[in-house]
DNA sequence: GCCGTTTTCGGCCCGACTGTTTTCAGTCG
């Protein structure tokens, strides 16, 4: 999918060029739709050849095409060329800073000179920003707080750290309000959010934002009104939004705070087509409120079926609601078992007797024990001696505990020619093979990984992109490659819930489901106390339009499509 | 720039908070 990200990202260039020059605000809207329906494609732009794929996606008209057609011919775009020729491409970052829109920074521009970030903190500095007209103290003291916010935070990250923030923000709201609920895109589930979305429900609003605005980790208030309330935390230096509504309003504005924008925007749309009006108090026929009081009344007057959080990105949910087609998403409660985890006979932390205890805990009906390879040094990866030691521990823990199963596994490790780190005299007498680079992410990788999948008796590939959130880019590969081939060899592809991966992740996932791939749901533990993570991965799952047949470890261990187990492919 | 069981032109989601404003623009959700 690189051809279409580089032309995502030359289309996101371009809808903050025309905003800054003050464009039409709907052609602007039309790059960024654009952009998004790139990403989200099923078919990779390797060529001009695959052009055809473009036809009758949504958001991508005639010029759209065009520009396409010309990137992929000669490696840019001429409307882009000309646009960045007017306006520095060094101040295209500033949009990023909290409360400097457009046109404050095309004033700055224009009037005074200003052309990226060191000389817009000089003319707030200097109060030669102030001095423009419209401009005053306070306004550019919050955007010299916005400065210093963008110089010093992160600007997104992960859903397994923001969640139990969130739940943490939320505690004390539920003292003071009726209802106290996640929106925005934690409860999407999106990979990484920007800030917490909070809604409340209360008779007695303005409690509510007082309880709110003065919890303990509020360093700062951004702002503060009688609907809506946002601060900044200690932890992660995160933005936090409090909205607050009447009851008979919750499900309308549970429905917007949740979002997202673009299926806020389809839905209104329709809405409006119909002769209604949705907002967050409700849907409107005149002044009449037909709905409101709950998420599903607002899709049901509109002809819709209620539609998970997981799916609201505008990615065709909205028509399959319409055609009452929303799949039934794979639940947390589906999943039987986990076999990604590491004991103490590598790198976790709790022996195998332990690990099981907590997996049966979960309701599990099995657990996979699996630890590391040799090669894996630093994590220490297991001798074959100590694997057969390790084996003969499952037993006897499989002896004593009733009411979970405990299999044998491995993440063996792809070496740097492309071999496995263990023959296939070893991997044939455990329950399941997962393999994994954890070394020369530069070095061949596609062909290693390849290479690996052509062994019978690997399973499943873990965290096939090798990215890490926290920064690291991941394997030199294409990742749709990878995906082809695993589908057409039945090998699964994990969706590994650790808050600094999840990997695959929601867009790898729905090229990989129409690919015909399996996927694998696990935590990648090193801790028995972490199983209850798999819910950051079910909810990478949920975003991919996974059901429960889609995924290995929802069915029971004698059933689990096992490449191993499967006839063809071998 | 996109799009069409109202349309091939004229719409495109809707509202809250802040600051600088004497009536509303800018920014954000
Ligand atoms: N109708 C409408 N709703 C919006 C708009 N902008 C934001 N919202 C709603 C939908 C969003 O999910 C919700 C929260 O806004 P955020 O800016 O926090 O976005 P979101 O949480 O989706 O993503 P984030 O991870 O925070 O960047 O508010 C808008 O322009 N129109
Ligand atoms: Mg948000
Ligand atoms: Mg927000
Ligand atoms: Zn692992």
């Amino acid at each position: 999918m690189k051809k279409n990200e580089e032309i995502a990202t030359i289309f996101e260039r371009i809808a903050d060029i025309l905003e800054l020059k003050g464009e039409n605000i709907f052609k602007v809207r039309a790059y960024r739709r654009a952009s998004e329906a790139l990403l989200g494609m099923d078919e990779d732009l390797s060529s001009p050849e695959r052009m055809e794929e473009m036809a009758g996606i949504e958001g991508i008209g005639k010029s759209m095409a065009g520009k396409i057609k010309e990137y992929l011919e000669t490696g840019s775009i001429a409307k882009y060329k000309d646009l960045i020729s007017d306006v520095p491409e060094t101040l295209l970052p500033l949009l990023k800073i909290q409360a400097l829109g457009p046109r404050t920074i095309m004033a700055a521009f224009r009037e005074l000179g200003v052309r990226d970030l060191e000389s817009i903190e000089k003319a707030v500095a200097d109060g030669r920003l102030a001095a423009l007209p419209g401009m005053g103290e306070k306004k550019v003291e919050n955007i010299r707080m916005g400065i210093e916010m963008y110089k010093t935070g992160k600007e997104r990250i992960s859903i397994g750290l923001a969640l139990p923030v969130a739940e943490e923000m939320m505690l004390p709201l539920r003292a003071v309000a009726e209802k106290v609920s996640l929106a925005g895109s934690a409860r999407r589930m999106r990979e990484t959010v920007g800030d917490l979305d909070i809604l409340a429900t209360c008779s007695d609003c303005s409690r509510a934002v007082d309880a709110f605005v003065s919890h303990p980790l509020v360093r700062k208030v951004n702002a503060r009104g009688e609907t809506k309330a946002s601060v900044i935390i200690g932890t992660y230096n995160l933005q936090v939004d409090l909205r607050v509504v009447a009851p008979e309003s919750y499900g309308a504005a549970l429905l917007y705070f949740t979002g997202s924008t673009a299926h806020n925007v389809k839905l209104r749309g329709r809405a409006r087509d119909m002769d209604l009006k949705v907002n967050e108090y409700g849907v409107f026929r005149g002044e009449e409120m037909v709905a409101g009081k709950r998420e599903e009344d607002v899709y049901r007057i509109l002809g819709l079926q209620w539609i998970p959080p997981e799916i609201r990105e505008d990615r065709g949910e909205i028509e399959a609601a319409l055609a009452g087609k929303v799949p039934e998403l794979v639940r947390a409660e589906d999943i039987r078992g986990d076999i990604h985890t590491h004991s103490n006979y590598s790198d976790g932390t709790n022996d195998i007797r332990t690990i099981a205890l907590a997996a049966r805990d979960m309701g599990y009906g099995y657990v996979g024990i699996c630890d590391h390879s040799a090669a894996s040094r630093i994590a220490g990866g297991m001798d074959e001696k100590k694997l057969g030691a390790r084996n003969e521990e499952i037993d006897e823990v499989n002896r004593e505990i009733r009411g979970i199963e405990v299999l044998k596994g491995i993440e063996v490790d792809i070496l740097s020619d492309g071999r496995l780190d263990y023959p296939d005299r070893i991997l044939e007498k455990l329950d399941f093979v997962i393999a994994a680079i954890h070394q020369g992410f530069r070095k061949d990788a596609a062909k290693r990984m390849k290479s690996a999948m052509d062994n019978p008796l690997v399973d499943i590939i873990a965290h096939p992109t090798g990215r890490l959130l926290s920064g690291r880019s991941g394997y030199d590969l294409d990742i749709d490659e990878i995906i082809e081939y695993a589908a057409g060899k039945n090998v699964s592809l994990e969706i590994n819930s650790h808050f600094d991966r999840l990997d695959l992740n929601d867009l790898n996932i729905l090229r990989a489901r129409s690919a015909g791939a399996r996927f694998l749901i696990s935590t990648d533990l090193h801790e028995a106390g972490m199983f209850a993570n798999i819910r950051y991965g079910v909810g990478m799952a949920r975003r991919g339009w996974l059901t429960r047949k889609d995924v290995l470890n929802t069915y029971e261990w004698k059933d689990v499509p096992l490449r191993r187990r499967s006839k063809c492919c071998r």
